[in-house]
DNA sequence: CGGAACCAGTTTTTT
DNA sequence: ACTGGTTCCG
């Protein structure tokens, strides 16, 4: 059979092969570790609580079955959810068996898996082994397209709107046909017929969209029975990593795979599922037992990481959580600090204090041994609370980095830059002709799309041919007509240097200079010297000519470029990783799996957290998945970890006073030091005239709130901070005068108005006037190089 | 076609 | 408050 063609002939296992080699890597592993490792038949569920060694315990138990020649390495089915839980895994497991893995072809993420067998049967769902993988941006143009058809008003039904109802559709395994009677009222009732149509576009299209990665493959084994043999009978070991993320198709195709050999091993924690919003279901690890009959359940309840009180405050909080499998994590550990608590005027006051708080810690403070910026991290609830660190943080000079930002293959020109690749490769690629024809700007606006659209249309041919077609006929007059044609020359052309297999970073580089696509982003040429390299229009076009630049050396780790966009379509990673020591922000999704020594969590208010929207969309469900967010957050601390909440915040541009968050009240009182000095209220019942006085005297009014003043007039007025010097640098002072234009990675370009040792007051265009650390700040002609 | 004016949605997010 | 999108106008 063809699609065995490269799994080798099944050869009987030796005896021999169990008992050979050495198993150094069963040292150090605690007895339920072991046990979960050499339980190799049948299903295993190994409850993995916070920091208790789960992927030691996972990727042992991999090395063990190749290492005792009970299963070779393609016979492994192992998914993970992120690319760098897979990388991890790849790595440890190699690691410990001393050598490369030859070829773990099936251990990746759920999607990366699924594209690989849907290339082998794509035909079996109606698409072609070489289909495209939309991302979330052409998802919402076809889906918009298709609104716009059906007459509906997009105003009220927005493609955004669509696209998460189909989502949800894909995550439980429903196709069009098979979406319950009670969805029918989904989308203004219009949701599964235009479901049904979007499935057949993609279908047109050659395409499909990442929740199909997963419903294309569960379709094709439940409509193949012959297909499903096959895979059941081959992965003869399977193994799940977070298994509470999981969602209904994920769990389908496992299930479906499992049922020959039965030797499935699931791992999670039932208490750190965070991702119910997007289709996990907590019901699958739940249920494991019954699905999965004669289930071993391992619980791995040692932790390794925490404090006592940390793991107490964390305990106690997810305490309060109904339905669990039930865990109790045990440390041997004893020292240590109790969980900090503390409380804030507003986020500007929080985000000051934290930056202070760091400060000492790199110094070493109340019996902490000095700390690396890299040893230290924020955790917020949603993304815009990390601005207000970002503005202190560049203030005072305090290097940080934001993980999981915008993706740098999300963004704007590496996409469109990306979308003539597409072209290059294959010219039909009609998503990606819509996104580039009129950029940059060829006078083709939208008549002469629907031109194009009709002909192509009306020819049965994609949008390239239908242009050409036109321009043949010549029906496509004046500048437009020239530039049209012009662009489907290039195509013609870098099409050539494909086939002819020309250097692809060559070709890249010929693209995207021969598209003009960069002058977008320029200034006009100066009539005197047009031969001068042209400056960027601003410092929002200047980054993007950088990171066009950058697109072009992610190009040189691959060998051609289809190779890096198939990669570039599963792997978003943003991959830079820097030397420079940096304090992490991230929010706490994104913390899930990550460890820190000293960790700060703010924020921690009704309303911001648990967030009001999730409360108010899930209830009870949405208030327990929050709790869980808050024991992911304090279980990644391992010796210090600070509580935080403002009494005033802004949300949505007006000012609100704030509650303490009831989770602060759920921690054990025994695990939490109230701290921060009690003249700072003195100072907020200044300010208070300004505010709310009936909605502010509430939040002084919250349980949480009550502990804490009780706690400080108990301890009294709390000690004054020790504040370090501040090395001014010299070279960078000198390097700046008053009224000089310089630009800011971040605001962009500014003229200073004042110097005051090494901080600078500087009229942001853009941003308006701040006050930055010089080193940050860079002249501005400096910044006006352009790239190509 | 580009700019101004207006309006709505926004807070979790991987692949 | 801020962004991104759309619409209306010169």
């Amino acid at each position: 059979m063809s699609e065995f063609e490269d799994f080798p002939d099944r050869i009987p296992l030796s005896q021999q092969a169990l008992s050979a080699r050495p198993t150094t890597y069963f040292d150090g592993l605690n007895p339920p570790q072991r046990e979960a490792v050499e339980t190799l038949d049948g299903p295993v569920l190994m409850l993995a609580g916070a920091g208790t060694g789960k992927t030691k315990a996972l990727t042992t138990r991999i090395a063990h079955l190749l290492n005792t020649g009970t299963a070779r390495p393609n016979e492994v089915l192992a998914v993970t959810f992120t690319n760098k839980a897979a990388r991890e895994m790849k790595a440890r497991v190699a690691n410990l068996l001393g050598q490369t893995v030859e070829g773990m072809p099936w251990l990746g993420t759920f999607h990366s898996i699924g594209v690989k067998l849907l290339r082998r049967h794509a035909e079996l769902v109606g698409l072609k082994t070489n289909f495209t993988i939309l991302d979330t941006d052409d998802q919402l143009r076809l889906l918009k397209q298709l609104i716009t058809a059906a007459n509906i008003d997009e105003k009220r039904w927005p493609p955004r709107h669509l696209a998460n109802v189909i989502d949800d559709w894909k995550n439980r395994a429903l196709t069009p046909e098979k979406v319950p009677a009670g969805d029918h009222g989904a989308f203004n009732h219009r949701g599964v017929e235009l479901y049904a149509e979007y499935q057949t576009r993609l279908k047109t299209l050659n395409a499909c969209d990442f929740g199909d990665l997963l419903l294309h493959v569960v379709t094709i084994f439940q409509e193949n029975e012959d297909v499903l043999e096959k895979y059941q009978r081959w992965f003869r070991y399977i193994l799940v990593d977070e298994y509470q993320d999981t969602n209904v198709a994920q769990y389908l195709w496992l299930r479906l795979l499992t049922q020959t050999h039965k030797n499935i091993c699931c791992v999670g924690d039932d208490d750190q599922s965070i991702y119910g919003w997007r289709g996990a279901e907590v019901g699958n690890i739940l249920r494991f037992e019954k699905d999965f009959p004669g289930a071993r359940v391992i619980r791995l309840e040692q932790n390794y990481r925490s404090t006592p009180h940390i793991l107490a405050a964390a305990s106690s909080v997810i305490a309060a959580n109904t339905g669990r499998l039930g865990k109790t994590l045990f440390t041997e550990a004893t020292e240590g600090e109790k969980v900090r608590l503390i409380s804030h005027w507003d986020g500007e006051d929080e985000a000051r204090w934290i930056g202070e708080e760091i400060e000492a810690l790199q110094g070493g403070t109340r019996g902490m041994e000095p700390r690396g910026l890299n040893d230290i991290a924020i955790l917020v609830r949603a993304s815009h609370q990390m601005r207000a660190f970002e503005d202190r943080f560049l203030t005072i000079g305090l290097p940080y980095r934001v993980i999981g930002g915008p993706r740098f293959y999300e963004r704007m020109e590496i996409r469109d830059a990306m979308a003539y690749f597409r072209l290059a490769i294959s010219r039909d690629d009609d998503l990606a002709f819509e996104r580039i024809y009129n950029k940059p700007k060829r006078g083709l606006g939208d008549k002469a799309f629907q031109k194009i659209q009709i002909s192509a249309r009306s020819n049965g041919v994609s949008l390239y041919e239908g242009a050409k077609l036109l321009v043949a006929a010549g029906e496509m007059g004046g500048k437009g007509g020239k530039e049209l044609a012009k662009l489907l020359d290039g195509l013609d052309r870098w099409h050539q240097m494909v086939l002819d297999a020309r250097d692809h970073i060559e070709l890249a580089e010929v693209i995207i200079d021969e598209s003009e696509y960069p002058e977008m982003y320029m200034l006009p040429p100066d009539p005197d010297q047009p031969e001068k390299p042209r400056k960027a229009r601003d410092a929002e076009a200047a980054g993007r000519l950088e990171n066009l630049k950058e697109l072009i050396k992610a190009l040189e780790s691959f060998e051609n470029l289809q190779g890096f966009l198939e990669h570039v379509s599963l792997v978003m990673d943003n991959a830079s990783e820097d030397e420079e020591e940096k304090v992490s922000i991230m929010t706490l999704h994104a913390a899930k799996g990550l460890e820190f020594p000293a960790v700060f969590l703010p924020g921690w208010e009704d309303g911001l957290f648990p967030s009001q929207r999730a409360m108010d969309e899930t209830g009870l469900k949405g208030l327990e998945e929050e709790r869980r967010l808050a024991y992911v957050g304090l279980t990644r601390a391992e010796e210090y970890a600070v509580v935080s909440f403002a009494q005033n915040r802004q949300v949505f541009g007006s000012w609100q006073s704030q509650i303490p968050s009831r989770f602060i009240d759920e921690m054990d009182q025994d695990a939490v030091e109230v701290i921060g000095d009690a003249g700072q209220h003195a100072t907020a019942e200044v300010q208070s005239d300004l505010y709310d006085q009936a909605a502010r005297a509430d939040a002084y009014n919250s349980p949480g709130w009550r502990r804490l003043q009780a706690r400080q007039s108990q301890r009294g007025m709390s000690q004054p901070r020790e504040t370090r010097n501040v090395v001014i640098d010299l070279d960078a002072v000198s390097a700046f005068t008053t009224g000089e234009r310089v630009f800011h990675d971040k605001f962009g370009y500014g003229t200073i108005t004042a110097i005051e040792g090494d901080k600078l007051d500087i009229s942001f265009e853009k941003a308006g006037f701040k006050k930055v650390v010089a080193k940050f700040v860079k002249a501005a002609a400096a910044a006006d190089d352009v790239p190509f």
